[in-house]
DNA sequence: TCGATATATGCCTTGACTCGTATATGCGAG
DNA sequence: CTCGCATATACGAGTCAAGGCATATATCGA
């Protein structure tokens, strides 16, 4: 996981973008309207997630589409893996339990 | 999952803290000796961490020993969730396509 | 070619974060 | 009761990110 990632995740406004492109892509007119936003701060959020290797860009010049590359997400999912056991504790002991119990 | 968890996360300290903490329970003073961070430092990144409710401290007076919370961590494995079927999606497909073709 | 549209970039100010030094608090030992 | 240890907080300096405004770049249509 590339330490771009972790910044690039913080701000909300970035995350709303992400949530937006999980249906389908947007250019950055629509992220302006969705958001609020005024359009250089659209373009900046966008290079952030574009220098995360969150976004993809195919670049039919004016109109450039932003489509989402959920890479970094898996690596983000990866750095996750261990502590879900954490969570999954009491779970898998009451699983192991009623596996005993109830055979 | 509260505003405070994605910028506990962000800095690199914190999540080696977080690691420290999945195997067992630490004091201050084993942060500072692991990271090489000042004491008053290491007290801050806990106060970060307990404030985002991914720590929790026994309260032992002089001795206060951290342990993990890992209920932040399933929040953001829940936000995690509708992206990861993003990055299954060619394996799905290539489950479908097996489950079709190979009755 | 010229103008309109869509997007990107530069500059600037403001605010937040980080860290170190110094200091305060709280508790146990002698 | 006082001293020493472990931890927390206060303050100041340096760094960095976010937003607005202005402007540059690139493409399409007339």
């Amino acid at each position: 996981m590339t330490m771009t990632v972790w910044p690039a995740l913080t701000d909300p406004k970035r995350r709303a973008m992400l949530d937006l492109l999980r249906e389908r892509p947007h250019d950055v007119g629509e992220f302006v309207c969705a958001l609020g936003v005024s359009q250089p701060t659209a373009s900046k959020h966008l290079r952030v997630l574009r220098e995360a290797g969150l976004v993809q860009v195919t670049g039919i010049a004016q109109r450039r589409v932003y489509s989402i590359d959920p890479a970094p997400l898996a690596a983000l999912d990866e750095w996750l893996a261990p502590y879900r056991a954490l969570w999954n504790e009491s779970l898998d002991a009451l699983g192991r339990y009623l596996a005993e119990e109830i055979p």
